[in-house]
RNA sequence: GCCCCCGUAGCUCAGCUGGACAGAGCGGCGGCCUUCUAAUCCGCGGGUCACAGGUUCGAAUCCUGUCGGGGGCACCA
């Protein structure tokens, strides 16, 4: 019995009263009402509210309604006890054989447990990072890197069809400086006006003339083209060679580049005029995103021709929704939330319903403290502090578990001191270690001769530590589920440390060793703590998956 | 000036899309290692949920305002 199938209980109990006239609902019967987990011992194994919820509707008061509803409720398959309380909650035990059956259910399903269908049919883009390709990954891509690539697995456990994508940065005046800056750092001379300084630069002119000896040597004006080219792709492969080792993956880089080169800008430019959205004024082409909630129109084509970034947005936000997706997210740092308005009414302006195609997600920017410095960073000034320096400071999995486990609105302050210790005090370990102790029970069982059941009696799981165990367990799904609606992956990872509490507590119990003690004979007991050990193994393991970082058998 | 985020225990932060006496970790004090990993577990102490109103049977949670902290308001990329 998972919150789910009680839910299903409830609500054919309110039918049934209804059916017989017992009880009127105007507004006929729900179709699922809450469950909830109290926080209160004694208070049941669930509780749900309903009664509080009806009773106005049906004319009567949440006790009577709740008795009602009760007493009808204790006759219902798996429901041990049902109780009115305080204002009107139903708090209801579950028969320990209808909550083991839990277990069964979790092995069953394995990898694919916690995978739910709330999000089924929908195609959804998730973009993040998206940085020039003028510099190696860094401190400030971190969290994105870590929440966007979270949220790409959340959302395909919710049963999207998702995409995860990197928008390359390839065209603009930057680009320019970051070649004049690698050809200044080849002949030595200093670094240009807003051009790139630091290490990386230097290197990058050696791997730019290991690539394409005397490259430095072609005139100025070919040399530049040349030089940007090679640099580009040495660049680029090198943030992909960070995010592969970041354990973060991405379906499609999508370069700025090819967006012009398709000819797409122009016909976005287009499509904008037809919708009577664009004017000139001031030798510029302009967007009236203020017919649309924005402070100030936005300018497409500069007065001097050039093509702005936003103009490259819009195409590239057309194109999106051309391939066919139906929800384009987007993860963008604090700093950028000035663009949350003119990209709704961008997308306002092409004709769309922002609210349902577009789902801007501003994160609050990570402060990392080492020995009680902040680590500051600038490219231009050189003076960064890589993905690759901190994944090995710190560890892929403590940095990326870290990060995952606050909500992006959060503002963060990381010690480095503080994750990077491997003990207790540090929640990834915390869970990890809670893992591998489930894969050490499974081997210790696995040289008695114990193997998992093909059946087995749920009701043999009836301590109470087994109960709440069961019940963390039945909550994975709607965890993942809630993750996904609200593209909030911390949830798994707080649930996950929540369960591998609980399951610490069980683990800790004399009475509920799994093994048997001494010489005596493995019974149906031990077998039915087997299948508990394997279900809790699986929901920490594909809760950790959820988060990318690893799920160790030995620790 | 306008917009966004935050304000919960000494510290770092959760709080299940409003629910029953407010939680965790760290830090402090004190317990448990002849049986499955003690990186576990158990106990004690600690908060006017920034403040004031409002909605509701019910508010840390939703709305309004005030105060405090952070960020943003380019024909930059």
């Amino acid at each position: 019995m998972n919150p789910e199938q009680l839910s299903a209980v409830v609500v054919d109990a309110l039918a049934a009263l209804v059916a017989e006239g017992a009880l009127d609902l105007p507004d006929g019967v729900p179709a699922e009402v809450t469950i909830e987990r109290p926080r209160q011992k004694g208070h049941g194994d669930y509780a749900t509210n309903v009664a509080l919820q009806l009773a106005k509707g049906a004319g009567t008061n949440p006790r009577a309604l709740g008795e009602l509803l009760a007493a009808r409720l204790r006759d219902a398959d798996g429901v041990a006890a049902v109780e009115v309380a305080g204002p009107g909650f139903l708090n209801i035990t579950v028969e320990a054989g209808a909550q083991g059956q839990v277990a069964a259910d979790v092995v069953a399903a394995g990898a694919t447990y916690g995978h739910t269908d709330v999000l089924a049919g929908q195609k959804i883009n998730v973009e993040f990072i998206s940085a020039n390709p003028t510099g190696p990954l860094h401190l400030g891509h971190t969290r994105w890197a870590v929440l966007g690539d979270a949220i790409g697995r959340v959302l395909a456990a919710g049963g999207a069809e998702v995409t995860r994508e990197f928008y390359i940065n390839d065209r603009g005046v930057q680009m320019n400086h970051f070649a004049d800056s690698i050809v200044a750092a080849a002949l030595g001379e200093p670094t240009p006006p807003d051009g790139y300084a630091g290490g990386y630069i230097d290197d990058l002119a050696k791997l730019v003339e290991a690539a394409q000896p005397g490259i430095f040597d072609l005139p100025a004006d070919e040399r530049r083209a040349a030089v940007r080219a090679v640099g580009y792709d040495i660049q680029l492969r090198q943030q992909q060679a960070q995010l592969e080792m970041f354990n973060t993956h991405f379906d499609v880089w999508f370069s700025e580049e090819s967006l012009h080169a398709s000819g797409s800008v122009p016909e976005t430019l287009q499509r904008l005029k037809d919708l009577g959205h664009v004017y000139e004024s001031d030798g510029a082409l302009w967007m009236r995103t203020t017919d649309f909630g924005d402070d100030k129109d936005r300018v497409l084509i500069k007065s001097d021709g050039e093509l702005t970034y936003f103009a490259s947005d819009t195409a590239y936000y057309l194109n999106k929704r051309s391939r066919g997706f139906d929800h384009c997210i987007y993860l963008l740092g604090a700093d950028h939330h000035g663009y949350v308005n003119r990209l709704r009414a961008m997308a306002a302006c092409v004709g769309d319903d922002p609210d349902k195609t577009l789902d801007v997600m501003i994160g609050q920017l990570v402060k990392i403290l080492s020995g009680g410095e902040e680590l500051k960073l600038s490219k231009r000034a050189g003076t960064l502090v890589t993905l690759d320096e901190l994944a090995e400071e710190i560890g892929v999995d403590a940095l990326r578990y870290s990060l995952a486990r606050y909500p992006a609105d959060s503002p963060l302050v990381l010690d480095v001191a503080e994750i990077t210790k491997a003990s207790a005090d540090n929640p990834v370990y915390y869970v990890q270690y809670g893992h591998a102790r489930t894969c050490r029970m499974m081997e210790n069982a696995a040289q008695l001769g114990m193997s998992l059941p093909e059946a087995f009696d749920p009701s043999l799981l009836s301590h109470e530590r087994e109960g709440a165990l069961l019940r963390a367990l039945a909550e994975f799904p709607r965890v993942v589920a809630a993750a996904a609606e609200l593209r909030e992956p911390h949830r798994v990872a707080r649930y996950l440390e929540d369960t591998t509490s609980v399951f610490n507590k069980w683990y800790d119990t004399r009475e509920c060793r799994m093994l048997p003690s001494g010489d005596e004979p493995v019974t149906a007991v031990n077998e039915a703590r087997l299948v508990l050990v394997v279900a809790a193994r699986t929901v920490l393991a594909n809760g950790l998956a959820l988060l990318g970082v690893s799920a160790p058998e030995r620790m």
